[in-house]
DNA sequence: TATGAATGAGCGTTCATTCAT
DNA sequence: GATGAATGAACGCTCATTCAT
């Protein structure tokens, strides 16, 4: 089925990049990875750039849909805070090819300021959780774009460096920035 | 003389990959816009490799260098810690390129983990006051790479956006966002 | 189809190879000369060296088969020298293109041990030709190698000139000449 | 002085090109074994191909003294015979890298047909020892070239195996083969 | 006279894209 | 639709040659 062969050619994408970089990421080998012909890709995306955008919007969907996964109206701020941001963390760590993609775009020409707009709409819900804190002055009177520097920024990081292996993050001390993501962005 | 070519060389391969990203930055394009030619820039490193990851080390030194400008023994810790990240903030706002070429570096298969670790070498004042505000008490019991994800990278972040003009960081602003960095640390 | 492609490459290397030397032989002008895309020569061969290489063990097979095509084991000891004598100079004077390629290709760094001990391997049927007529006593006591230097070696020497028209060879001649390196390595 | 950096360039030139070939054997490496700036060799030579053709010629001219070196009036054909022979096959095995130009240049399109009359000048006294054992009726009726393929092309080709290891010539094999050679030359 | 830094044309090779099948 | 052989522009890099010192 068609849908099968565009999937296949976003996977194959997304593990020659991930793995080997923007360069050294020849259609041919994506093509092969995939199973398909060299051509085939063409029938999906018009060129090699689209391709990579489309991939960078599905895999922000996705990362969105995580973030946001499990939180409930019905929590305290403090307690959706901590749930998104172990969300964010833990889809990261699990995804490690994702993020590595997604960070590469992230700091290439690549990403245009359209694109990067409508990453932004996922994640809206978010937003109005942080918004309402902000108002209710339960949260620092910064604007949210500051607050992910110390929340969603953060916890890429951290879950980077723990992918990478160069420092493996004990629950412990996971619970512990957490709470400093919370002391930074909460009113004290 | 000599090491004008070698210094034309670097700041041409900084413009192009900051503007242009790690594709799109031919060496022909570089000699061009370095004003030598093509054959001049193996006179002065061995290959585009090479010159990346040379680039790369400079600029991380000047980096390093910008941040600890400024700190002095006598300031209390807090004070040490708000010189800092104004320094790192100001250092990259005002060299735009250095900051997404040092981006893109880090995330690229170009990052050898011997490279990162001579980088971290230059910040090993900053991590002995870190590690001293930890042992007295006075910091949150992290290691030094997750507290930097609150404040280092909080600081990158900030910058980027402004520059790219997504958000224009008011001083007001700026203070509350420094003063969260420093909640995020501290024993609360 | 595929098959032509290849050959008409092989013949434009041999072509460009044997008119203009080893230098001077870019593959641009190959591809140009075969009527194929400059890139087309690689889905066919590995890089130049491969296709020196095989185009030189392609040529010594065919050369092989020439000497000793004709040659019957009915025949007498003179009278199959004499055959493969004449098939030898026949083929080299007939295939002037072929000829300089392989004498270019032999004294040049190309050729490895492991390619040169392949191509010995066409000739074993002489080998043991040769090898009953030292044992009988009907050809000096000397070895295989030893012997070609005035067998094999003078044809194509004298086979050089005759192309090159620094000497043209009447029959009358040829047949002295034959009788010559009859008389070299027969027992006198 | 000036004659000893003209020397010292042809004979690193002889050594590079020898071991590695005509190609890779670029004039900063020939500039570098010479000891000299890379712009000097354009003092003593127009350009690589004036280079390369006058070590041929020196080493040409070498090679005919060291072929007629000590034959003697008074010696008989076959005396005259055997030390050229033996001359030559020396000179050769103790001089591996003029064999090794020589050949690789004789089997190029280096070689002009001027270059290669004017070197054929040098064997005069040769050709008059043969020319008049042809017609006194001692050396079977062939041309001076004919008779060169049985004799000094056979001694370069053992030599060329000797040389390489890929066959050991003992002295009673060499006796052996030089009474090959003469027997393929003289009248019987 | 001698140098060697600088040059840029030209090399071998790759790869995004096309199109006949 | 799907293919993959073919393409050729463009790449990173080399090196014969020049020329300011």
């Amino acid at each position: 089925m068609a849908q099968e062969k565009r999937e296949a050619i976003l996977r194959a994408t997304l593990e020659i990049i991930s793995e080997h970089g923007f360069h050294d990421a020849p259609m041919s080998k994506i093509a092969e990875s995939a199973g398909v012909g060299a051509g085939t890709i063409y029938r999906y995306f018009d060129d090699k750039e689209t391709l990579i955008n489309e991939l960078f919007l599905e895999l922000k969907q996705d990362l969105s849909a995580a973030m946001l996964a499990g939180i409930s109206e019905d929590d305290t701020l403090e307690e959706q805070f901590r749930k998104v941001w172990r969300s964010t963390f833990d889809y990261c760590i699990h995804h490690p090819c994702e993020m590595s993609f997604i960070e590469q775009f992230h700091n290439s020409p690549f990403l245009t300021s359209e694109t990067e707009a409508a990453t932004m709409e996922h994640l809206a819900p978010i937003m109005a959780v942080i918004q309402s804190g902000v108002e209710q002055g339960r949260l620092k009177p910064l604007s949210f774009e500051t607050l992910t520097a110390f929340t969603t920024n953060a916890a890429f990081a951290l879950a980077k460096r723990h992918i990478s292996g160069a420092q493996v993050l004990e629950q412990s001390e996971l619970e512990l920035a957490i709470g400093a993501s919370w002391d930074a962005i909460r009113q004290i």
